[in-house]
DNA sequence: AAGTGATTTATGGCG
DNA sequence: GGCGCCATAAATCAC
């Protein structure tokens, strides 16, 4: 009846609107070439190396370091510093995960302290 | 609870798991009922994630992967779509 | 083999 | 005015 009518025209809704977070974002949008297929290279297993030993020594970096890197790694000084930037993000996830695991660990010795005494 | 935390951090590095039905269905109903922007607020986030027992960061995967595949192939997503629209209205029409 | 959750490069906004 | 943080895009990895 009309309650299905309405559902049928929510289907209809969906499936026909376009909203803009659908479009396609970040494209190379160089007019020559067109809408060209975003490439996201990726670094060989030697600039990571270097750029994961870098990060061990520090987190941050200065112009200067950030220069060299770029020019030993044959990669530009923003590839160098977004590098950096996602991974203190990666870093931050990854400490957030191993501080929940610590505490968890706590508490199971905590649990298993307990069923000891409750036993006793 | 910190039960559940833990085996999640165990496994994160161990084989891919997917994700339980009632889950996927609780993320679903969440996409296609906001369909015109499916960008769960940090809070919206923090509930689907206790809803489906998975962490945050596992919601914002899942929205981010879904969003991506959604609008690569729109046509094919239309059954899924009508699928949870007319749960949706179901739902609405029962006053849930 | 396709599907799906996770990870890796890269962008843009805001402070 | 560049830099870092953050959420996110998009490609790709891994299973």
């Amino acid at each position: 009846q009309q309650q299905q009518q309405q559902q049928q025209q929510q289907q209809a809704n969906q499936q026909q609107n376009i909203y803009p977070w659908m479009r396609r974002m970040h494209t190379t949008c160089d007019p020559h070439i067109g809408e060209t297929k975003r490439t996201r290279t990726s670094y060989s297993r030697y600039q990571t190396l270097e750029l994961e030993k870098e990060f061990h020594f520090n987190r941050y970096l200065s112009r200067r370091r950030r220069i060299e890197i770029a020019h030993s790694l044959n990669l530009t000084e923003r590839q160098i510093k977004i590098w950096f930037q996602n991974r203190r993000m990666k870093w931050k996830k990854d400490n957030k995960l191993q501080s929940l695991n610590d505490i968890s660990k706590n508490e199971d010795k905590a649990i298993s302290l307990n069923i000891k005494r409750e036993k006793q | 609870a910190v039960m559940i935390l833990r085996s999640r951090f165990l496994d994160a590095r161990r084989k891919r798991r997917n994700f339980s039905k009632t889950a996927t269905e609780v993320l679903n109903e969440y996409f296609y009922s906001h369909l015109s922007n499916p960008y769960p607020s940090e809070e919206a986030k923090e509930e689907l994630a206790r809803k489906c027992g998975i962490s945050v960061s596992q919601v914002s995967n899942w929205f981010g992967n879904k969003r991506i595949r959604y609008k690569k192939n729109i046509g094919k997503a239309q059954e899924e779509a009508n699928l949870y629209a007319s749960k949706l209205a179901n739902q609405a029409a029962q006053g849930v």
